[in-house]
DNA sequence: CGGATGTCAGGAAAACTGAAATCC
DNA sequence: CGGATTTCAGTTGTCCTGACATCC
């Protein structure tokens, strides 16, 4: 009793390693009744809250690289919901908008999201909830930080 | 400022999402220093943390697909870190067990895993860390009783 | 020149599907 | 028979690497 190594299932990373599969797996589902993927409510959420970006921008605000930016905003322009512009300040950069169709579409995905994060969160209180969206928070923006 | 969407920044399962990639990434180069990958040291620390089990039972507590356990427990057997044994009391089932060497590379992954895990939790103090602990506990329970 | 951007090709690990064979 | 287990073959989406051409 005295070498017991860390239990497992106490340890945050662990937590939280085990609870992203289960929201991915949810999520994943959600957003293919409305044919997209994660990168896709990532690239869209990205440009409803911060606003037309250049591609290499949205790489860094979603944790995405550049490659699969390019490929995602591809999928994204062909059904309209996004347009690709050149920046004329700057001839090597393209400027991504959302358009209506994409906010519709976004809209549809962030349905899906809720209802997930609703019943993902069910044991905690409005309050519990918020301490948790504090804490993570500040995990977060301690990542960005340092990384 | 009436019709604000709800800001992606402040959505738990966004901040777990991003979370989960910054220490997917750190945890996978620590793996990668010890020629392992994060299959392994699921398998490896259920079966320290609860004894020798069948295949099936260490997917379904690792939430991982019997077909990826079929072929993770091949690369941990071929260098000796756990040995499958037929159950002679039900000859459908493998027993695998836990070798010495595979404590000692459980012991190696972990050192890995608590590294990373302290530096994403620097930002908060021991009570808030055992708070998150608390509260993503109660999160992945409602889950696993639920999915 | 260095540095940033967009694009393309491809690889590695994770999560999943479907099917087959075996055994309870 | 249904149900569970192991195994294999293959697919998809995510994350990453390296390279190239272009432009600041």
């Amino acid at each position: 009793m005295e070498s017991t190594p860390a239990r497992l299932t106490s340890k945050p990373s662990w937590l939280i390693t085990q609870l992203a599969v289960h929201a991915h797996r949810r999520a994943t589902n959600a957003f293919a009744e409305a044919g997209a993927r994660g990168y896709h409510y990532r690239i869209l959420s990205a440009l409803d809250e911060f606003g037309a970006a250049s591609q290499a921008d949205l790489g860094r605000r979603c944790n995405m690289d550049r490659s699969d930016v390019v490929a995602t905003i591809n999928e994204l322009a062909e059904p309209g919901f996004v347009e690709r512009t050149p920046d004329p300040d700057d001839r090597r950069r393209n400027i991504v908008t959302l358009t209506k169709a994409g906010e519709g579409q976004l809209r549809r995905l962030e349905q899906g999201v809720d209802k997930v994060q609703d019943d993902m969160l069910a044991p905690l209180d409005a309050g519990e909830r918020r301490t948790l969206t504090e804490l993570l928070t500040r995990l977060l923006e301690h990542q960005l930080r340092g990384a």
